[in-house]
RNA sequence: GGGGGAAUGUCCCGAGCGGCAAAGGGGGCGGACUGUAAAUCCGCUGGCUAUGCCUUCGCAGGUUCGAGUCCUGCUUCCCCCA
């Protein structure tokens, strides 16, 4: 797809050579507005939860590119269209936010982009609930909605999958799309914006978009998706043992978060290397090259630059030098992730109740189970009565190390 | 409007003659093997103050010693006819 087209500019240039494009509605015509300058380019992330998880860095690095290579980058919060709710999902019988939620929300990924972007040098952070919420149902469909083509909606991919499956298409759906077009055209009114990126599954929503703004007489609009990101394993990025891979430190621990790369599959490093962190190109090259157990020393990297990305290069330094004393020399590092509990409580704690405590496991009842597996460990120890309790000689220096399996490690901690 | 079908372990799919904490997958977690990888093999995958107790099969009632299973009503979804 992306193989015989030779960019120009350096936005396409490093989004292709970097493995970010999956389809462009126009490569030449994108191409020249790249090199022109100054080009503008929006993604829209939904507010439905407090804090965007590895799913959306793919995403964020595109706009981090983008404002790198000159253009000027637009974080689109879906404050409004995440009041309608986005039905893909289908059944999820999706609870409606509060406004204030959505908000709240707002602020939480807001932390992030800081981040990724300059919002000093031109990056703009907006939400589309500005305009939409203020939208009138018959101006829209005098004004808007007789633009859009249904026939041409129907064409479309996501929509014809559907009806040939005889699945349901709600006309919320039908709407959503409609909304999401909308934005474009009126991004484009109001900040000049030409281009629209996101994930491979927003190519429909992104090209009704244009084709909503030629007929309403906005200038040439662009899309551009990223492939959907899966491990080479093919299952699906950004989920893992507890729960999703979130971005905030207060909801994923930057040492969490280094782990969450340390332990990328072969296959992916690469890949990741290349979509995840701002390494030039040949350096990646020669650590991708490392085979065999060498491998190890370029996830090592990966960890350390997206980590540094994230949540700064101490932190990630941290994390590193914490993984290598934990896995390297067995040590109990002290900035291991840690719970604190009351000492009169902790001595004599049954082990069960500590290690929920610990939140290694959900329950007593997981906790058992895991003991009769041998996935317990208790200051490297594992744990085969489930009936012992903690004492005073667990604790060195007031700390006991609790382990689930041999990369979970949690510190209790006995004040 | 008429007729037919479906809803199961709160991750998903999915079996279930009236004795069911409920088959089987997938996914996830743990163990072995490794390199904190992959592949493979094995175990686990409702809760608890635990030889017992409690809560689960769309919702609400009923029949029964006993109901995921039978009956009635309701909700939601799908299909066919109009």
């Amino acid at each position: 797809m992306t193989a015989h087209f030779t960019p120009k500019s350096d936005f396409l240039r490093v989004l292709i050579e970097r493995g970010f494009v999956h389809q462009c509605s126009d490569y030449a015509g994108l191409d020249e507005k790249a090199l022109a300058g100054g080009l503008t380019a929006y993604i829209g992330f939904d507010c439905t939860a407090a804090s965007l998880h590895v799913g959306s860095m793919l995403p964020i690095m595109m706009l981090h590119w983008l404002q790198k290579t000159g253009g000027k980058p637009i974080a689109l919060m879906g404050g409004g269209t995440t009041r309608v709710g986005d039905p893909s999902g289908k059944d999820e019988a999706r609870k409606l936010l509060s406004v204030e939620q959505i908000e709240q929300n707002k602020d939480g990924i807001r932390q992030v982009f800081d981040k990724f972007l300059d919002f000093n040098a031109g990056a703009i952070m907006i939400d589309n609930a500005e305009w939409l919420t203020k939208l009138n149902y018959i101006d829209f469909l005098r004004d808007v909605g007789r633009h859009f083509s249904v026939n041409r909606m129907m064409s479309m991919d996501s929509v014809k999958m559907r009806l040939e499956r005889d699945q349901e298409l709600s006309f919320i759906e039908f709407n959503y799309m409609c909304l999401q077009a909308y934005d474009f055209v009126e991004i484009n009114r109001r900040y000049d914006c030409v281009l629209q990126m996101g994930g491979s599954d927003q190519w429909g929503n992104i090209v009704t978009g244009i084709d909503l703004g030629r007929r309403m007489g906005a200038p040439q609009l662009y899309a551009l998706t990223a492939p959907l990101l899966t491990t080479a394993s093919g299952a699906k990025m950004g989920k893992t043992a507890a729960g999703a891979v979130w971005l905030n430190a207060d909801m994923l621990s930057p040492y969490d978060y280094w782990q969450f790369w340390r332990n990328t599959e072969d296959g992916d490093v690469a890949r990741f290397l290349k979509l995840f962190t701002l390494l030039p190109m040949d350096e990646i090259t020669r650590l991708a090259a490392l085979g065999g157990a060498e491998i190890n020393e370029a996830k090592k990297v990966l960890a350390n630059e997206a980590t540094a990305l994230l949540h700064g290069r101490t932190a990630a330094e941290a994390a590193a030098e914490t993984a290598r004393k934990t896995f390297e020399e067995g040590v109990v590092a002290d900035s291991l992730p840690t719970v604190s509990v009351p000492a009169s409580e902790a001595i004599g704690m049954g082990v069960l109740s500590a290690f929920v405590r610990a939140e290694l496991v959900a329950s007593t009842g997981e906790a058992r189970r895991q003991i009769k597996g041998g996935g317990l460990r208790l200051n490297d120890a594992a744990v085969s009565d489930e009936r012992a309790a903690l004492s005073a000689g667990d604790f060195t220096n007031g700390v006991a190390k609790l382990s689930l399996g041999k990369k979970k490690h949690v510190l209790l901690k006995a004040e």
